[in-house]
This record gives C-alpha cells, sequence and structure tokens, in this order.
DNA sequence: GCCGTTTTCGGCCCGACTGTTTTCAGTCG
C-alpha cells in the first residue's frame, strides 16, 4: 500500500493530536482527548517505527496505545484513514483545529465559531473579521474580539523557524543515518546555526566528509525522512523532509573538512570579517581553506586554520558577531561554559509535583553526572495542574530528602520549591516555609499576560523577598511558541542585581530563558546567573549543556555562574545567608 | 481511551486568572 510508505511516526502523531484537538472541540469526554495526545506524544518518542511495531503485531507495547489505538493505526497503514476520522471530519472540518493556535481560542470558541460564524480554519476567520463579523459571536465582547484579531495577527507561518531543540536532535538523527547508508563517514557535524546554537533556525544544515564525496550526495534521497531533493551545488543539496524542515547537506573530502565545515557554520557577518583579516595578513579565505600565491592550503580540524591565522580558537557559539574576530586576534576569546564546570543543579522536579522520577533516583542520576548537588524543587500549591506541594507537603519531603542524603552523601540533594508568584504579587507559601527550605526558585506561571506594569511588579516583588533565591525563567517565553510576559527587563536586571538575586537560564531547550541577549545584560549589569535544567525526568538533567551554550554565546565567564560554585560556597553565597550573617 | 501489587471498573488534570453572560464559563499552565 502506498500509504504505508510514507507514514512516519511524526505523521501518525500529528494525525492523532489533530484527532485530539477535533475531539475535544466536538465535545468528547476530556479523558479520552487526552489519551490520545498521550498516544501522540508517545507515538512521536518511539525511535522504532510504528510500520515494523504493526508487522512484529507489537503496536501495544507502546506506551498509551491500547487496542483501540492500535487498530486505528493499523487502518491508517492499510487505508490511509479510519473510521472515527471520517466521522470526526464530517462534523468538524479539520482546519477548524487550527484555531487551537490563537492565543485566548480553546475549544469551546473554536466550536462556537465555527457552528456560528462557519468559520472553517485560519484564513477563513480572517475573512470573517474583516466583514466585522466577530461582533456576532455571542458571550464574545469587544475585549475577546480584540484578543483574537490581536491574536490572530500574532501567529508566525507553521514552521517558519525550527527550535534548536528540535533541530539539534533532528541534525544528529540526519547525520546517524547517513553514515549508516554510507557506511561509514570520515568526518561530520551539525553546521549553520544549529551549531552556533541559536535557539531557532530555518534550516538544519551539516556538513560531512568521505573520500567519495559524490557518492554521499545520492544518499540523502534515500533517508526514510527525506521527501525531496533539490541540488544546490556540485557537492551541496537541500532537501526537505516529511515534517516540512529544510534540511542542507555539503559534502566534501577529509583534508578540507575544517574548512568547509567552518564556512558553513558561519555567521556570515563573522566570516566576512574574518575573510577580511585573513586578507590583510596576505590570504584569501575561502569555503574550502586559504589561497596564498594561487596555492590553496584545506584544513581537516578548525583550529589548524585559526592557528594558521595566527589566531586564537573562535569556539562556534562565540561567531555569531564579527567582534569576536579581534577579540581572538588579541588573544581575548571568553572561555566557554561547559558543562563541566558545573558542580550542580538548582532546579529539577520529582514524582511529588509533576516529575517523572523519585527524588531518589533525580538524586542518583545527578550524582552520575558527576555532581555534588541538586536542589529538588518541586512546585508549590497553587499549581494545581502540577500537585503543587503545601506547606505540610514540603515537609513529609523534607524527610524523604534526609533519608535519600544518608545514603548518598557525600552528594547532597537540597530542599527547594519552585514558588508560584500569584497574580497578586504575594508569594504561594508563607514566609516560615520559605525559611525553612535550603533554596527557593521563584516563577510567574499565570496571568503571563497582564499589562507590563502589574507583571514587571509581580516579578520585582519575587526578587526583593530575602526568601526567593533565584528567579526562574524569568519571561516565559517559549521558543517559536509564546513570546513571554512583557516584563520591564531593565527593571528585573536591575533590582536582581541590587538584592543579589541569581536570575536562571532555564536549560530547557523550549525556554532557553533568559536568552542570549538578556544573558548578556545581566552580566554587564553584574548580576549573577544559574544554569538550570528544570528537569521533569532523570534525562532531563542533561538539557544543562542547551544552558551553557546560552552562557557561551552571552559571554559569561565561569565566576558569575552560581551553580559553578561548590556546595560549601553555593550556600553561602545564596541570598537567604548572606542576609542572615 | 488507557491502565491495573487497590486489574475488568473507576480513576485519570487541578486551580488561577480573566472577561463578561454579574455568578461563572473558558483558557491556560
Amino acid at each position: 500500500m502506498s500509504h504505508a510508505e510514507i507514514l512516519t511516526n511524526t505523521e501518525l502523531a500529528h494525525r492523532f493530536r489533530r484527532l485530539a484537538d477535533l475531539l475535544e472541540i466536538r465535545g468528547d469526554p476530556v479523558f479520552k482527548v487526552i489519551a490520545y495526545r498521550r498516544a501522540a506524544d508517545s507515538l512521536a518518542q518511539q525511535p522504532e517505527s510504528a510500520r515494523a511495531l504493526k508487522e512484529r503485531g507489537e503496536l501495544g507495547a507502546i506506551p498509551g496505545v491500547g487496542k483501540a489505538i492500535a487498530q486505528k493505526i493499523e487502518d491508517l497503514f492499510d487505508t490511509g484513514t479510519f473510521k472515527l476520522w471520517e466521522e470526526v471530519v464530517r462534523e468538524i472540518p479539520p482546519g477548524v483545529a487550527d484555531l487551537l493556535q490563537i492565543p485566548d481560542v480553546g475549544p469551546k470558541r473554536a466550536r462556537q465559531l465555527y457552528a456560528e460564524l462557519g468559520v472553517k480554519g485560519l484564513d477563513s476567520l480572517r475573512e470573517a473579521v474583516e466583514q466585522g463579523r466577530l461582533s456576532e459571536v455571542s458571550g464574545l465582547g469587544s475585549r475577546g474580539a480584540q484578543r483574537i484579531v490581536e491574536g490572530l495577527r500574532s501567529l508566525q507561518p507553521p514552521s517558519a523557524l525550527i527550535p534548536l531543540g528540535t533541530a539539534h536532535p533532528l541534525a544528529l538523527s540526519l547525520l546517524a543515518e547517513l553514515e549508516v547508508q554510507a557506511g561509514g563517514l570520515a568526518h561530520s557535524s551539525p553546521a549553520g546555526g544549529v551549531r552556533r546554537r541559536c535557539e531557532a533556525v530555518s534550516d538544519v544544515a551539516f556538513v560531512v566528509a568521505h573520500s567519495r564525496p559524490d557518492s554521499i550526495l545520492s544518499l540523502l534521497s534515500t533517508l526514510p525522512t527525506v521527501a525531496e531533493v533539490e541540488p544546490t551545488g556540485e557537492r551541496a543539496a537541500a532537501a526537505r523532509l516529511h515534517t516540512g524542515a529544510r534540511v542542507t547537506l555539503t559534502v566534501c573530502e577529509p583534508r578540507s573538512f575544517g574548512a568547509v565545515l567552518h564556512h558553513w557554520t558561519g555567521s556570515r557577518e563573522y566570516i566576512t570579517r574574518l575573510a577580511a583579516f585573513a586578507s590583510e595578513r596576505g590570504y584569501e579565505l575561502t569555503e574550502f581553506g586559504l589561497t596564498s600565491g594561487g596555492e590553496l592550503e584545506t584544513f581537516e580540524d578548525e583550529r589548524a586554520l585559526y592557528e594558521r591565522l595566527g589566531m586564537q580558537y573562535v569556539p562556534p557559539t562565540m561567531r555569531e558577531d564579527a567582534d569576536m574576530v579581534d577579540a581572538a586576534a588579541a588573544g581575548e576569546v571568553p572561555v566557554e561554559i561547559e558543562v563541566s564546570m558545573l558542580h550542580g543543579d538548582l532546579h529539577s522536579h520529582s514524582t511529588w509535583s509533576d516529575g517523572q522520577h523519585t527524588i531518589r533516583e533525580m538524586a542518583e542520576a545527578a550524582r552520575a553526572r558527576g555532581y555534588e548537588y541538586l536542589c529538588v524543587t518541586d512546585h508549590s500549591q497553587s499549581l494545581g495542574v502540577a500537585n503543587g506541594l503545601s506547606p505540610e507537603r514540603l515537609a513529609a519531603q523534607r524527610v524523604e530528602i534526609e533519608a535519600v542524603n544518608q545514603e548518598l552523601a557525600p552528594f547532597r540533594l537540597l530542599q527547594g520549591v519552585e514558588l508560584e508568584v500569584r497574580g497578586d504579587g504575594s508569594l504561594d507559601l508563607p514566609d516560615e516555609t520559605l525559611a525553612a527550605l535550603d533554596i527557593v526558585v521563584a516563577s510567574v506561571h499565570t496571568g503571563l499576560r497582564q499589562e507590563r506594569d502589574r507583571l514587571t511588579s509581580r516579578a520585582l516583588s519575587a526578587i526583593r523577598s530575602p526568601y526567593v533565591d533565584v528567579l526562574a525563567h524569568p519571561t516565559g517565553r517559549i521558543v517559536g511558541g509564546r513570546a513571554g510576559g512583557d516584563f520591564d527587563m531593565d527593571a528585573l536586571i536591575a533590582e536582581a542585581a541590587r538584592t543579589g538575586t541569581i536570575l536562571e537560564i532555564n536549560s530547557d531547550p523550549a525556554r532557553l530563558d533568559l536568552r542570549d541577549t538578556h544573558a548578556h545584560q545581566a552580566l554587564v549589569a553584574g548580576c549573577t546567573l544559574s544554569i538550570d535544567s528544570d528537569a521533569h525526568t532523570t534525562d532531563g538533567l542533561g538539557n544543562v549543556w542547551y544552558g551553557a551554550d546560552v552562557a557561551s554565546r552571552a559571554r559569561a565567564t565561569v565566576g558569575a555562574i552560581h551553580n559553578a560554585l561548590t556546595l560549601t560556597e553555593m550556600l553561602a553565597g545564596l541570598k537567604r545567608h548572606r542576609l542572615r550573617n
């Protein structure tokens, strides 16, 4: 069947997510909707193809996939559709689900827009807005209508940019597939914005080296995830994946790999400035190396290129701006922030709130990473969806933490909390509870769309509390998703510097918050930063490399990173201890 | 719809914030 050949796990996940949205709009029981969403997430994460599992009769082994969903997957492979899908899209056009992308439009509003205005999708809604028909919707006032208009305007075209958290693993998996197909590669690396750790990229670039470069390009179209390939040069091609992502591949001989990788890593501004610098020294910098007196010198290793130019090596995370060329010439390139510099993590979750692993499992994973300490900072009480902790539950958690500490010493588990800053700026737990904890990480999760003054004053009241040590993900933005709150960042940074409140670089690839530019601004203002995982699983602890690279892009020094301190220094440096002593 | 050392039923994702229908429904995290 032709359907079977093109159905990837990602596509199956898309289909079930859309089904869940449509069912929710139709008003089906919420737990049924949740079940489809969970199955979709699970399919997207499944390393083995659903097709292979189907052939072995093991679809049911996927978590969240039971008899009913397994049957629907089989039907999709066999016929390209299934009965419930056909039934639902007859009632609600699939495009109606796109309305859910608009802030403030949920399932009820989407259904209303369809039922009362005949809106069948985003374009259809734009038409209705132009015709001024939004006022016809029952129960939608002028402010509500205005929000929908603004929300509609703020929508990005789909997949315009790929977040780093998607692009990086994608680049690695494509390289792995290519390596298998090629029977080994001399060298390979992601390039472009992915390698510079830009938070989002327009395409996923990579460079591979092989003794027979021309044989590699033709392999690209054989990869199962690749939809179409277009040659863009003798040794370069652009491809589009089934997911819609754009990929660019450059191949070269092993002896040129360093120079070619360097060229395609960019940034353009940086390369242009470096070429000018090389030219002043009698070299022409090209994609393939350095030319001097008509003679091309190739470089297998990037560092050798820098050595030939008589300058310090510049890591990819610092190749955004041209000024680093001058710094490298003067031998003043900052030391890159690396995960190995971190002694612990100040922000993580366990099964006490919405984490997936127990305190003990998290502690053991942190110890295995070589950490000296881990702060368990489960959510506070008012975040109901995350099963937030009351003072009583925190006291009970303390007992468990101490027990784990007995066993794992000298490794140290610290008890903290991720404290809700409420809508009115008050804190979600009483002072005496906060005072008894080792560390407090405060977060603004709710009301992120309040107007600037109100939102800013909430964050400021958290920063000014003597019990708040860290402000977590300070803007609340989601990369490629919501923009984050309209905080006055100048005011937050100034107050954090004044009070000694640590500002977090949240390493969750969906957040990367503070972003590089804000982190740089905070460093200049004299703030201390932390690089935290916000892990909800043991694997999540490993995300700190994203945060470390944000710090490098912000040109942080290790002295400004609070969790690069040893346990004793880290604790002594917390606001609560400095104020007490 | 899925899941089960509380297995074939009854749980599972709760509470804050907001606008508006002024007593609560819808959205969001």
